[in-house]
DNA sequence: GTCTATAGTTAGATAGAC
DNA sequence: GTCTATCTAACTATAGAC
């Protein structure tokens, strides 16, 4: 019951959260999408900050565990490939995570300070690491990691993060075929581009 | 002099906006970072949102006029080396206002809907249909020209949007060189991956 | 043109009855 | 656990003296 609840005002909150960000974002509305008086909403949440970290942390989770089965032992072929899949895909499925996620990066990350400094670094320190191997390996270009990391991120994020102007650029709605056509490109562009593919 | 106040107030404004979006941004903190008393703003811009929407005007008058010199008559290895260079060296002058139009997008862009309706679709159909031209001309492979668009504006947008992550990602700060090893892998990794170079 | 004082409004949070 | 009524703080905007 309590539990129910709680992940309706959680549902709702991400929704106004992605669409105002966090200083735009009212308790009224978030409390009027889950059809609950205002002040039930503090029962469960003590308070606006409370309930968007809880949202933050949530994102977390879900970022941290949609992409980790890659390993240097993998094909760099079929692991940028499967990486670039998911990131899109993740795009397509979790648009909202992805905005909030961004609209606070954007603004300073006071409130991923933590993250940043730990998790967010030992992931980012072992990906490079296995591109470096790659690349000593001679099974890709010597391509920088972190920007090789950097542009995967901003190439399949913007798909979710600024989904406005691409729908509003394609002149069409960008559906499931749309979205396989752009990970096939981003796919395509990298491994060409760092040398692991020749066609 | 009246000029220059404006000019003051826009500064400080577009930093307080580029910092906590415009729901987050107080005409209190603007006032003060521009030294002058809070009712003293108001004589010169009206009201908050004018003085956002006078900030949105200027950043889309810098967008538009930073990526004009490309024809279907260049060469693809010189416009895209070009275009992909001035939007990474936008980023790194310019972080504020990316942010700001980042912001604005992210959370609709309802600010932005006659610029995306109009100016915004033209100019981006001028540029895909050069990009299908050279891909007529085999100059380069059949990449779909707005998937290639996005893939430019993610990563090069990222190192201004993002600039949190890359701090703490690079573990270092990112100066002039660094921005021209960016400018450069990711001009590579585009020609390359869109079959314009070879090497 | 500038600034002090203040009006008006919104929104986050709580008290306390049910 | 739920909800009505209310408190309090913050912030935009304006009136009006200088």
């Amino acid at each position: 019951m309590r539990e129910e609840k709680e992940k309706l005002i959680l549902e709702s909150a991400a929704e106004e959260f992605a669409r105002f960000g966090f200083e735009g974002a009212s308790i009224a509305n978030i409390a009027k999408r889950a059809k609950i008086p205002r002040p039930n909403l503090h029962y469960y949440f003590s308070s606006k900050r409370k309930l968007y970290e809880h949202i933050l942390f949530n994102t977390l989770q879900l970022w941290n565990s949609a992409f980790d089965g890659v390993s240097a032992a993998d094909d760099p072929t079929i692991a940028i490939s499967k990486y670039v899949r998911a990131k899109v895909m993740y795009s397509k499925t979790n648009p909202k995570a992805s905005k909030i996620f961004a609209s606070e990066i954007i603004h300073g990350g006071s409130n991923l300070s933590n993250f940043l400094q730990n998790d967010y670094r030992i992931w980012l320190r072992e990906k490079t690491s296995i591109i470096r191997e790659w690349a000593d390996n001679g099974q890709m270009d010597p391509v920088d990691p972190h920007h090789l990391m950097f542009m995967i991120w901003g190439a399949t994020q913007f798909y979710a993060d600024f989904s406005v102007q691409v729908e509003k650029g394609l002149e069409r709605d960008a559906d499931d075929e749309e979205f396989e056509k752009v990970a096939d490109t981003i796919t395509q562009i990298i491994l060409k581009g760092c040398g692991i593919i020749r066609k």
